[in-house]
DNA sequence: ACACAGTCGACCAATGTGGTCAATACTAAT
DNA sequence: ATTAGTATTGACCACATTGGTCGACTGTGT
């Protein structure tokens, strides 16, 4: 890991990191090549090992760098104050917009790492994990008002309902979308379409 | 395609089929490896060349196995003349389960295949494949009764809602069983929580 | 003119690829 | 026991790709 990396102009930079990203979320560990990193990035494949030692370097750099961004702007962005879950979701669901604005598959390579034998990474990732998925639990369900929900439902499965509800919603967008260059995408009327599902949701789950 | 793969036992076959959708449902066509699946499927690397000409029949085989097998058990096998359509769902759930039993990964082998550039083969196979959504569709919200949900929502949007949530919980418990031998679960218990969580479903968006 | 950091891609040994085929193991009939 | 014929294997092939190196080149500042 060279201190190079971090002087490089910021598009040059993300454009390593939004590829290495892809290319390990796709293909995982092994299988991700480098030759098609550099390829993506548009940079000489010296390069790539100019900054990083090696493929392992920039695996765990990656994994370092998403995970305290995941911390920092999925979670510590949200506050627990308001109660209601399903506002509580939607919020959540907006901070990874904006995550994914910048890094489109940063998601998606943290959460296939989630998945992934993790004996292999250094115990500071792991334990930055684990503070991870702790800090998620306390900002998905702290503080929530169950009053708020129907009285003839059990509220701990009605929480995963809603979840899985949105997640399949977020899968369906990313499929629908998978073809256009994100920023090429007026994103509010896909926004005002999420909210009417989630009108229903509270319509349905909340008495 | 050599005939002699017909004239296996049912269990080598199976195993064969088993390991190659795995194998493709998993790296994607070009990624996939024939070393990877015989070795899978514990035969010599020459059985699978003697079976089928080369990678490609292969693939193009278990496609029209795969979608044969989804059209007729999936889809032939629900009736229509039930009008509620989360059963509906459960039903579609539990054919689905049927297949897995036998071959686990042709559901998602299927389901990669939907996503993936279909430009590459032959007209025959797309041709199946599209009539295989067009007879989902039919079977999926042919004759159901709208008059079961809720007047105060969409019926439509209940719809994606109510199968978004029910591919949240398939997914959910392909994860949560992910390491565990197929055979060796006893599946009751989660055939009875699954039915726990529809019946919410019903009771939320049903009137 | 010089120094020097930044950048590239041809190149390397090693591994993996789809596919072949001579050599076996097995079966059944004589 | 011999034969014929089929089922099966895995070493082997030419070729592509791998992670990683390094000498050559570019651009900039002095």
């Amino acid at each position: 890991m060279n201190d190079k990396f971090f002087k490089l102009d910021q598009e040059k930079r993300d454009r390593i990191i939004n590829a290495a990203m892809q290319e390990f979320a796709e293909q995982g560990y092994d299988k991700a090549s480098t030759n098609q990193i550099v390829k993506q990035a548009g940079i000489g494949k010296g390069m790539l090992f100019y900054y990083f030692d090696n493929k392992q370097t920039l695996y765990h750099y990656l994994l370092d760098y998403g995970l305290d961004m995941t911390l920092d702007k999925l979670f510590n962005g949200i506050d627990t104050s308001d109660r209601d879950f399903i506002e509580r979701m939607y919020k959540i669901t907006e901070q990874k917009l904006e995550i994914f604005k910048q890094y489109p598959d940063m998601i998606s390579f943290i959460g296939t790492f989630m998945l992934s034998d993790q004996s292999a990474v250094p115990d500071r990732i792991v334990k930055k994990y684990e503070e991870l998925q702790k800090k998620g639990l306390e900002k998905a369900y702290e503080n929530i008002d169950y009053s708020l929900f129907r009285e003839d439902i059990d509220v701990e499965k009605a929480f995963k309902l809603i979840q899985w509800t949105i997640d399949g919603y977020a899968n369906e967008l990313k499929a629908r979308l998978h073809n256009h260059k994100f920023n090429e995408i007026d994103l509010d009327p896909y926004r005002q379409e999420f909210y009417d599902y989630l009108a229903i949701l509270k319509r349905v789950y909340y008495q």
